[in-house]
RNA sequence: GCCCUCAUCGUCUAUCGGUUAGGACAGGAGAUUCUCAAUCUUCAAAGCGGGGUUCGAUUCCCCGUGGGGGCGCCA
């Protein structure tokens, strides 16, 4: 069997969103299962809507989600150009080829594909006209996710716009043809549009692709498909949140498709291994956030230190409007390192790592209220927290494990437990209660920071 | 309105006619811990309705119902 060729074509008439992803993801995903070729394919017929900044959008979403073309633009490939909007005299060949045949003719200005049959005039309700219908044999799609589906096509249709613009379901017939797509992965959406394609693919006298029509991604709450308006719907908002890409590329695979077991957080090289349109669901799904960066915390878990601390400085660094990000950036590198690894387990996404880490980096950061109330009612945490200072000179501060043997002896020595200095000290350190262990926070600020801010807390509490 | 399509816990899903209907997220409870998370244990939670076919239907067929999509000189 020849090379598998499957196409993502996008249009740059909106920003790039979860759906289009998923499309492009599972085409890609096809390909590299398949050993074939992913092309990208620029929809760009619509003058109107499209935009230069929409089309680097696709790129760099593509780019981020790492689904490398291997044809399309600025890559190349032997079926260039990738844009329809430079591939006008190839669509006038191929519109010349179906006037030849009789297939195409005009009325209202406009270009006319004709169905071949039997014709007969009919009230639609619908749309309230009259309208010229064909008896016309139904088209057979032999779809690869939802099996055998029939379809009657009655009525001619629009192909080249009377401004002299080819319509989509022209072009994209035309440029499947011309780049040798073997297979079109695409939404559920175009399901009802696939028999206008078979009629211009036999009108064309081409034989058409393997379809696969994959199911839609519903929108988390209220009626409808997802789109681009729909909160948590666009890539480039998971990009700016620090998301890891991976861990969204995993999430989408899993909307529509299963490994056919329980495993959930799999390698990318395991789900090209898996892969297959036979194993792509039929229903469609709803977008769920929670169980996203529940992904997202598994993999921000178990990444390198080195990469986390990559990830969180690109993270400050967009940022670079914030004070926290500003201090965060302009700390030593080893002590921001230092307290990188101190987050990196306790963080559920980066988007939570300047609330976080911010009382590292400042002196100037706020005592919570309502945990100041709370910690300060219970004992006598002012005698604690001066016992505590006390001691300080004398602790071994190289290790967790020396640290939580001081205070252990300290709390001993004065008959007091662990948690009656841990919870009032990460008060005056942190002014919080929520934070990394009592023991890395005192290690990685060091010893006159410690002392300083106990110092500053004494005095104004 | 017409056409296409889909239907298992709140959500994502497993089940190739015979299972105590499994897993994951979210939720509840507990354990662990220096806080908070994480982690571990655990609880609750589903076959849309009605007909068939069959010894036996979540699974196959039909009809409803419900969801989704399409019916543009948008893509």
């Amino acid at each position: 069997m020849s090379q598998v060729r499957v196409r993502f074509a996008p249009s740059p008439t909106g920003f790039f969103h979860i759906g289009s992803a998923r499309t492009a993801l599972f085409n890609w995903l096809y390909a590299r299962h398949t050993g074939g070729v992913f092309i990208l394919r620029i929809e760009d017929t619509d003058k109107e809507r499209n935009s230069e900044a929409y089309l680097n959008l696709i790129y760099d979403s593509l780019t981020w989600l790492g689904l490398n073309w291997d044809e399309g633009p600025k890559v190349g490939g032997n079926f260039g150009p990738y844009r329809q909007s430079e591939r006008g005299d190839i669509y006038r060949d191929y519109i010349e080829r179906l006037r030849g045949a009789g297939r195409a003719y005009e009325k209202d200005g406009a270009l006319w594909f004709r169905l071949p049959g039997e014709r007969y005039k009919v009230f639609d309700d619908h749309r309230k006209k009259e309208v010229e219908k064909v008896k016309i044999a139904p088209v057979v799609i032999e779809d690869r996710i939802r099996g055998r589906v029939e379809r009657v096509e009655d009525e001619d249709f629009v192909i080249v716009r009377s401004d002299g613009n080819p319509v989509f379901h022209l072009v994209n017939v035309i440029d499947d043809i011309a780049m040798q797509v073997t297979d079109v992965i695409r939404g559920e959406d175009h399901l009802s549009n696939t028999s206008k394609h078979v009629l211009l693919y036999e009108g064309f006298g081409a034989t058409p692709p393997r379809f696969a029509h994959i199911p839609l991604i519903l929108k988390q709450n209220g009626p409808g498909k997802m789109s681009k308006r729909d909160q948590g719907a666009l890539i480039e908002e998971y990009q700016r949140r620090g998301y890891l890409p991976e861990a969204l590329v995993n999430f989408l695979c899993l909307l529509g498709w299963n490994p056919g077991d329980d495993r959930e957080k799999m390698p990318i090289a395991e789900i090209i291994r898996l892969f297959d349109l036979p194993g792509v669901n039929q229903s469609n799904a709803r977008f769920d956030d929670k169980k996203l960066a529940h992904m997202n915390m598994a993999y921000l878990l178990e990444l390198p230190p080195e990469r986390f601390e990559t990830l969180a400085r690109a993270y400050f660094e967009r940022q670079a409007d914030s004070v926290v990000a500003q201090a965060a950036l302009s700390a030593p590198a080893d002590y921001f390192s230092s307290v990188m690894r101190l987050c990196q387990p306790k963080i559920k996404g980066l988007e939570e790592l300047p609330a976080y880490s911010a009382y590292f980096f400042t002196e100037d950061f706020p005592i919570d209220p309502k945990v100041r109330e709370k910690v300060m009612a219970k004992g006598d945490p002012k005698a604690r927290l001066r016992e505590f200072a006390a001691a300080l000179p004398g602790f071994d501060l190289a290790t967790d494990a020396g640290i939580e043997q001081a205070i252990k002896d300290l709390a001993a020595k004065l008959g007091f437990g662990f948690g009656d200095y841990q919870a009032v000290v990460r008060l005056a350190l942190s002014g919080t209660n929520v934070g990394p262990s009592i023991t890395g926070m005192v290690r990685v600020l060091g010893r006159d920071r410690v002392r300083q801010r106990i110092e500053k807390f004494e005095a104004g509490h």
